[in-house]
DNA sequence: ATGCGGGCTTGGTTTACCTCA
DNA sequence: CATGAGGTAAACCAAGCCCGC
């Protein structure tokens, strides 16, 4: 059901966006089950239209890590050129079988693996769970690509990995998060603009609720027109005139509509005059 | 057709790290 | 300068789905 739809049929609000909606491409295999994975609500609303928030994202992560590159960033950054994948990262896994499973599958991780441990029980002991902060480049990169592909299959995953100096499972980890927190807002974008449509239609429930009270009060005091169904008199909610359709409209104030007449307020306001 | 294991996803949570008052 | 609160994001976990065997 498309949005507008939804709008037309009254007042009913829903979140039945999804079926004007863009899903994302992704090289992988998508999950067929879940219906509300990265779309964007483009074709009743181009006030919204909403991409993957990476622009949002973009100026916030950057500031941050600006910051920080001065600092502790910095200093990630060259122990990890001096000695590649180490685990300033998560390497905290090594007593966690799921984890496992992501590192065993590449030769390029079993020396990685080996290098973490060694290093977290030397630092922090075996649990310890020492975070990575992105730097500049990995996150614009990791942004870039995500812009592409909201998922990655494992060729993709395993380049980008190389590409950054990042673990696979860390790429992984990113890819996540990123599509967690594009929804998120996207579930926000949508939230607001629900709001904005309930307003809308209330305003239009209660103005139409109001013409209806002043027809009534019409067909009272003209019992010329008493015959007329109340539900076939249209109103044209921009010049505020009763009207309706074919020629004759214009002669009568009253006229017989095919169908109820809505007022979408998201299309076009004055198209039904 | 059915069961199983692996790989993937999402949703939710935890927690290290950062910023700011 | 120290500190605590709050925010952000990396990492984790559980559950569910899909697919190949």
């Amino acid at each position: 059901m498309d949005f507008n739809d939804v709008c037309n049929t009254g007042l009913v609000l829903g979140l039945g966006l999804t079926a004007s909606a863009q899903e994302s491409s992704s090289p992988s295999k998508a999950p067929k089950n879940k219906a509300c994975s990265n779309f964007t609500p483009t074709s009743f609303e181009p006030s919204l239209t909403l991409g993957l928030s990476g622009e949002n994202y973009h100026q916030v992560v950057p500031r941050k890590i600006i910051d920080v590159n001065k600092g502790y960033e910095e200093s990630i950054d060259l122990y990890r050129q001096a000695s590649p994948p180490h685990s300033a990262v998560s390497s905290f896994s090594s007593g966690r079988v799921k984890r496992e499973r992501d590192l065993s599958s590449e030769e390029v991780e079993a020396a990685d693996r080996v290098s973490s441990r060694i290093s977290d029980e030397d630092e922090d002991g075996p649990n310890a769970r020492k975070k990575l902060r992105l730097t500049k480049e990995q996150s614009a990169l990791l942004e870039e690509s995500f812009k592409q592909h909201s998922t990655l299959n494992p060729k993709q995953k395993q380049a980008l990995a190389r590409q950054l100096n990042l673990r696979p499972r860390q790429v992984e980890v990113w890819f996540q998060n990123r599509r967690a927190r594009t929804k998120l807002k996207q579930t926000e974008v949508d939230c607001e603009f629900l709001k904005k449509c309930c307003e809308t239609l209330t305003d239009e429930n209660r103005r139409l609720q109001k013409e209806l009270q002043e027809l009534k009060a019409l067909k009272l005091a003209q019992p010329l027109y008493m015959h007329m169904p109340a539900a076939t008199l249209t109103m044209c909610p921009s010049c505020e005139r009763i009207g309706g359709v074919g020629e004759n409209a214009s002669k009568s104030p009253f006229s017989m509509a095919p169908k109820p007449h809505f007022y979408n307020p998201f299309t076009n306001p004055s198209a039904a005059c």
